[in-house]
DNA sequence: TGAGTTTACGCTACACGTAACTATC
DNA sequence: GATAGTTACGTGTAGCGTAAACTCA
């Protein structure tokens, strides 16, 4: 089996025309050449350089071997470029999975701040909830998935029940909010206590903030009549304008919608959800990635 | 500095999804495998192996590298055997792969004046089908691929598509005759038009085989009704002999096999098929290999 | 429980550098 | 005698295999 080094001291070697001068260019000692040459010769069981009195000449062996050295020793310096290209950030290629309308704010700052850091980086997002989206991080069709929980949920419906292995890297912790119409007895109170809202019409989110919100006030002593029920959160917001019910959002969706003809009351016992991002433990370590999941948490504590 | 050797270990590690696998294939301890990979992950400086659950998947680096490895290790081989063969050793060693069942008389043939010539080179034989064997031909694990093609095959199914960087040496155009049971209507006819076989039941050859006879049935105005098909040339002699279909054959695969209770037709408009020896440019040149494409051409003229 | 991976440990082998020796001009 | 290459030797490191701990299905 021929080794590269050998391959980098021989063709030194053939460059300069000496031992010693390859052990210059090379910043080793020139017995240390000699010897790589030898056990090089050994290795492929012919002579490689013919050692005419004081000059070194090669032999057709050893001008096929340079010949050959030149492609491999490009090649092997090119697969070196391209990995420390992607471990220095100058390159790679990170596949996002976000909760839908989730992260309105914080997924593009993060990529904006990633983008303006390292150019090289590529980044491209899906949208997918846990399970899916779990599912996607472990059959390698994503390499960071933000996902939300509700700390005090469930352990039957808990999403996080199956992150033991995953690398769970904490971003937000986002308050709910209550929105009522504009014209809402409540509209003025500032804040409000679910129990309050027992009477009115509800509008709710995705499935699984659905489900929260029925527990939530189950807890309070009531079960919320829901209307309506979408994923879309400024459909929500429209719904709750348009005086068709109350709604509980997280606080950033709030912010990037305009939710005219609402008015919005903090929940008295506050009631929160935290944005998490999750990855692989041996993808936490992939430069690309922990500069991507580095950049998430910047753009949370914003 | 990334090794050589190191390089051999991921790629076998990548195309098992094992490190016990890997190691088998290596004749080595599983262990070794692991450190190497360690070692590895260690000098390039970033993760290149996803280590998840029970499988192993390749990180974005770990693919560069892996691809880089093909090429390098190529390079690797080619300068062994060609020293090998310059050190006057002609214990040259050539690794075949040939498309199955495709060349039951060419390969013994050309082996055969080979070994009388050189008695020093070995040749081994293994079989594999396009774009498999080209993938070993580029890894380093053959020397010489047999393949074969339409030449009027659409450019999305015809697997010269990817030859552009190899040594494409034709061999042989091999001319497709019709067989069809020995009491068969046509079995005296001499020449049939593929048109006049439009209503029986066809027993196809390998996959590649039966889309083209899909193709030329349909260039003729209808669809084969294909009721076996098999990679087993004399099965498909077998099956036509039993009555139960008629087949397009290559005209070589026919003469080897004792075609019991069938008759063999030319087919009116000529289809040819061409069968080639692929090799890279660099091993082109290794005597050994030479001497094999060379012997291959002279047992293909005869 | 079983297959697969990692870790720990002892062993060997290899490669380097220093230093002494040899050979060529 | 000076420059270059080889040989000899001590040291440090790196890789292997065996064996044991660990983990996931």
């Amino acid at each position: 089996m021929i080794e590269a080094r050998h391959l980098r001291v021989l063709r030194a070697v053939a460059a300069t025309g000496s031992f010693s001068a390859a052990a210059r260019e090379l910043g080793c000692t020139q017995p240390a050449v000699s010897q790589q040459m030898k056990a090089l010769e050994q290795s492929t069981g012919t002579p490689l350089l013919i050692r005419t009195g004081r000059e070194m000449r090669l032999t057709e062996a050893g001008e096929a071997l340079v010949r050959h050295a030149a492609g491999i020793l490009a090649g092997l310096t090119a697969a070196e470029e391209e990995v420390a290209a992607l471990a220095g950030l100058r390159a790679g290629r990170v596949r996002l999975v976000s909760f839908p309308s989730g992260s309105s704010t914080l997924v593009p700052t993060a990529l904006a701040g990633l983008r303006a850091a390292h150019p090289g980086t590529r980044v491209s997002l899906v949208e997918a909830e846990p399970p899916r989206s779990v599912e996607m991080l472990r059959g390698g069709d994503c390499e960071i998935a933000l996902a939300f929980r509700y700390p005090q949920a469930a352990a039957d419906v808990d999403p996080a029940a199956g992150w033991d292995d995953l690398v769970v890297r904490p971003l937000l912790r986002d308050r709910l909010v209550v929105m009522v119409p504009h014209d809402h007895r409540l509209a003025g109170a500032g804040t409000v206590g679910i129990g309050e809202l027992a009477e009115e019409p509800w509008i709710a989110g995705c499935p699984r903030c659905r489900r929260h919100l029925v527990e939530v006030c189950e807890a309070e002593g009531f079960t919320p009549r829901i209307d309506f029920a979408t994923d879309d959160y400024p459909a929500v917001v429209g719904l709750v304008g348009a005086g068709l019910g109350v709604a509980v959002l997280p606080e950033l969706a709030v912010e990037c919608v305009r939710a005219k003809g609402t008015a919005t009351l903090e929940v008295k016992p506050a009631v929160r959800r935290e944005v998490v991002a999750l990855t692989l433990p041996d993808l936490a370590r992939v430069p690309a990635v922990a500069a991507t999941l580095d950049r998430l948490e910047l753009a949370a504590r914003r």
